[in-house]
DNA sequence: TCAAAAGTGTTTCTGCTACACCCATGC
DNA sequence: GCATGGGTGTAGCAGAAACACTTTTGA
């Protein structure tokens, strides 16, 4: 590849990539947004939305804007994953891929996602996801288990509800995040022990019906400075 | 700076380095390794060792093998901490760092250790840090949380402490660490309830003379599988 | 002789777990 | 009317926090 383009240094560099693990929460399931690949290598395959780097841009921007570009997609919520520079993840040749991981707005996932050329995006449940290109299934795995770890740190749980939910919804959320169901009661009362949740009036409350809640971002803070130990 | 060396590309890529925060424990305290820049930028700064991606290698390995080639040091555990893309953190060029911090064994810090070329290496105590060079200060930040996080989940503590240790040794590392104090009692009594290390015959154990004791990596395993929840 | 360091024990509180019961809604 | 879903309550246990006493060593 030497001697060929405009580019040129004095030593070898690799090629920069941003791959982006975007989440989308559909009031049932936990999604992710992939895009099909047209062309070799891995064609029929799916990847994150993902590209270059750019010269006058760092690796987070680089991520939101290339999100933006091919699916018209902004994030509430963006996490750096970890660095991918495997020597042989890509058979074209040596690129190196910043992994991160997005949340986006409950409504996001309904939006026609339309991608810049002839590349489709769709939203997939991820707990049924279709053979990945290049090592994003590593990838997958790194976002899921950082996304964990947010849920115990950040309200990114609360971007995913959007303005107001009730509690099943987020044992739904929460049961596809973790990959395993929790007591119902118990769930409930975790939450509004601590005090995260603020009741919504209108409507919702008797039994059977569930009541609507809306999170309460300054008992977060409060808690989070109580219990962060890091 | 494109038309100039023997390295050309069609699109523009950026340098790509590995550096390393390497930790080592000496009974009083916890230190860390940083390297006197001779020449500016920063000349007079403390960085930490660190060079450039090659083509063979991974982020991880190049970060291990700059490590070995400027210190003759050997990393016991190592791990990605992040990746540093600022714009402007490389008055030379743009540059982005991955980031990894290490751990050694206690005796690594009396060694004589050499730089590769004019450069000195200089154990620090990470209560007591120079000036630092570039965004390498950020970089500690990240370093110790992850150190912090590491903590809770593997037993580099037992790696930074060595083969046998008293409960004291581990509590003043854990000082350091942390940040702050724990009660005596209860610290000892944690990791005694929990199996995580095992008393070693050999003397001590009278009031006033600690005892001596051995990390249980049995234990460390089968408590890991029951807590870990990521 | 006395201060500093380190071994051992008790009490309390809080949070998590495991369960049981009641009441609306919709087929 | 009955299955489903969702609101509420209690008992037990384990781990963390708070706190006191004793013994050895060495200055």
């Amino acid at each position: 590849m030497a001697k060929e383009g405009n580019f040129c240094y004095e030593y070898w560099r690799p090629a920069v990539t941003a791959d982006n693990v975007v989440f989308c929460f559909d009031g049932e399931h936990l999604n992710v947004l992939l895009i099909e690949r047209k062309n070799d290598p891995y064609r029929g395959h799916w990847a994150f939305p993902g590209g270059f780097l750019e010269e006058h841009e760092t690796l987070e921007e680089a991520a939101r804007r290339e999100l933006k570009e091919e699916t018209g997609i902004e994030a509430l919520y963006m996490e750096e994953i970890g660095v991918f520079s495997g020597v042989d993840r890509d058979p074209r040749g040596r690129v190196i891929s910043a992994g991160f991981y997005s949340v986006v707005a409950p409504g996001t996932k309904d939006l026609a996602v339309a991608g810049d050329d002839a590349a489709r995006a769709v939203w997939f449940p991820v707990c049924d996801l279709p053979p990945l290109a290049f090592d994003h299934a590593e990838i997958f795995r790194k976002a899921i288990i950082h996304l964990r770890i947010g849920f115990h740190l950040i309200p990114i749980a609360f971007q995913l509800l959007g303005e107001t939910f009730t509690i099943p919804d987020m044992q739904r959320l929460y049961t596809d995040v973790f990959g395993h169901g929790f007591d119902r009661r118990n769930f409930q009362k975790r939450f509004l022990n601590l005090g995260l949740v603020d009741a919504v009036e209108e409507g919702g409350g008797k039994r059977g019906v569930p009541k609507h809640y809306r999170f309460n971002e300054e008992a977060y803070y409060a808690l989070r400075k109580r219990v962060m130990k890091f």
